[in-house]
DNA sequence: CTGAAAGCGCTTACAG
DNA sequence: CTGAAAGCGCTTACAG
């Protein structure tokens, strides 16, 4: 069909050629920039069709010193960035968005030191036009390299100490804490207990802060034997669960920061003989997949990552455009199903 | 502590002048290609290092006509490519692979028609060295386009239709099909059901083989009545289970295709009064994180998505270096657990 | 509105 | 072993 497919591809003066212009016109037609006659652009979107051209964003990217490309970059130890559901959803929101946008993502994983190293090297070296961080810890000394490099960067969740220098958008995590607890409140649970996030990232830390704020607006003293620590992942939240039932066995509701570890209470606490929700109420956070695959189903916490995904993309356009810094926080809101039952 | 952090990066003549040499000797060390002077490499290694220069790739990639980056193409329907684990197992297989190979991996998800459709465009206008194709449909027009832009492309399953022109590396779908089924019989089960992928797919067509051909073997007739068809997906699985349980009651093993499918039979299972596995036995199929996180843990055929992912990666630069299409079968292999103990 | 020309940062024959 | 030079395919002031 197209002639073009068998050697090298049409370039801007093979449709300058068919177009009968030059190919500094054929240039103007395509970024749309200067104004053009009407008639030049019908002849070279003709020519443009005819000989199959698709410009060379490499060439393009030269030219211009933007690189069209969006880093997606992890740096959780890998088996959490892949057992999160989570994760997966914010990676297509951003494909999507990033699409719309005629961006490219390129996905990056530095986990190793090696991989670490090699990241901020080629990064730093402006080969992307900004980059969209991924659950970044607080004491990560990619951190401060990133926002030494003057890269446009924009962190899902904000970052500890980074604040002011690194954009974000995370859901609202304290508010989602308080309403967690303020539902199990309501339900009449007066001994819950918490199992934490990391306490390296923001939304580890302003949950729980959710969580002591409820309590303490409720008069009830936040005793530490009822908080227990997490990493997000299943197999801390289940260590957490057994930690609490050993320390607290008078435990009635229990608020976990993801899903993840809400789901893996559920088991050790089948185990342990108590009955959920009848002896102690669950609510995870995030409600993700994992929430409706649980017997019984998870109350959790909504987590918007589709809207947050759109918005980080929406951010780091304006960063790179040149615009401040920003945080952005979306709200959440309280999903009930049976594992809390209203 | 880098001087050049201010405006722009540092040039290959930036790190010539500071080496004392040309910058074509600079380009020389910097691919190592041609001989160059020891004295002439240490003076440049040193004025890199001194210069905090790392090349452009875009320019790089104009000068080559190799882009240096791959795509990772996703096609199937969203939710089935992010619900099941074994995608994000491959994903970063293949990340770290082509990262240690200086390659950048980006991410493509082409679900809608319009993504589609900009999709081939983009492949097609060779901004990608290559592109590693995951699960592919044999219905899909996406591949014949894709095989007449001939662009260099590995699957990641055989692609039916396209046998000899799509490089491929898959696991053993027969013989795990196979493995799973004489694992049932061994046990003593004798009204085996099996849960298939969908038809318009290697696995889901040869996994359905081994379990014809282990049957056959056994002298056992083939009823359609105890085959139903599931499309990877939980809910498919579950549905899948229900119609099962209402044809033949009487089933007392099931070989599910996928983990997924295979740990939503449980709960319907349950549900129906079954015990697993003392009524029936499952036995599933991926051995992915899933399999060990039902209760009971899922006796599974072993999927090495690790070796698979490796072994894309090797092949698709072979063909892009110009060798011809290649089928690999990575072996599979039992593993016992609690849903059909030995 | 539209050419001609310079330049983006590299690679790679071509001559030494 | 190493310069000088052309060229990769585009964009964008600069003159008309």
């Amino acid at each position: 069909m197209i002639p073009n497919v068998s050697r090298k591809r049409p370039t801007i003066r093979d449709v300058a050629r068919e177009a009968g212009v030059s190919y500094a016109t054929v240039s103007r037609v395509l970024n749309g920039r200067d104004w053009v006659s009407p008639e030049a652009v019908r002849s070279v979107t003709d020519a443009i069709a005819r000989t199959g051209y698709t410009a060379n964003p490499h060439a393009r990217s030269l030219a211009t010193g933007k690189s069209g490309s969006i880093a997606f970059l992890l740096t959780e130890p890998q088996h959490l960035l892949f057992e999160d559901p989570n994760f997966a959803v914010l990676l297509r929101g951003v494909a999507q968005a990033l699409s719309d946008q005629g961006l490219t993502l390129i996905l990056m994983i530095a986990s190793t030191p090696e991989e670490r190293e090699r990241t901020v090297t080629y990064l730093g070296g402006g080969h992307v036009d900004g980059v969209l961080l991924v659950s970044p810890h607080s004491g990560d000394p990619l951190l401060g390299q990133l926002v030494r490099a003057e890269i446009p960067i924009v962190a899902c969740g904000q970052v500890l100490g980074f604040e002011d220098s690194i954009s974000s958008v995370s859901c609202d995590d304290w508010m989602g804490g308080r309403m967690a607890v303020e539902h199990l409140l309501a339900a009449g649970c007066r001994r819950i207990a918490t199992i934490t996030g990391p306490q390296d990232q923001f939304g580890g830390v302003f949950r729980l802060r959710g969580y002591t704020d409820a309590l303490l607006s409720a008069g009830i003293t936040v005793d530490q034997a009822y908080i227990a620590h997490g990493d997000w992942s299943r197999e801390s939240g289940a260590a957490a669960m057994r930690e609490l039932l050993a320390r607290v066995p008078d435990v009635d509701g229990v608020f976990a920061a993801s899903d993840a570890m809400a789901a893996a209470t559920l088991p050790v606490l089948r185990e342990a003989g108590r009955d959920v929700p009848g002896d102690v109420r669950v609510v995870g956070f995030d409600d993700s997949v994992l929430a409706v695959t649980t017997e019984p189903t998870l109350t959790t916490v909504r987590n918007p990552m589709e809207r947050i995904s759109e918005e980080m993309v929406r951010l780091l356009t304006d960063v790179i455009a040149g615009r401040t810094p920003l945080s952005i926080t979306v709200p959440t809101s309280l999903v009930v199903r049976g594992s809390s039952p209203a």
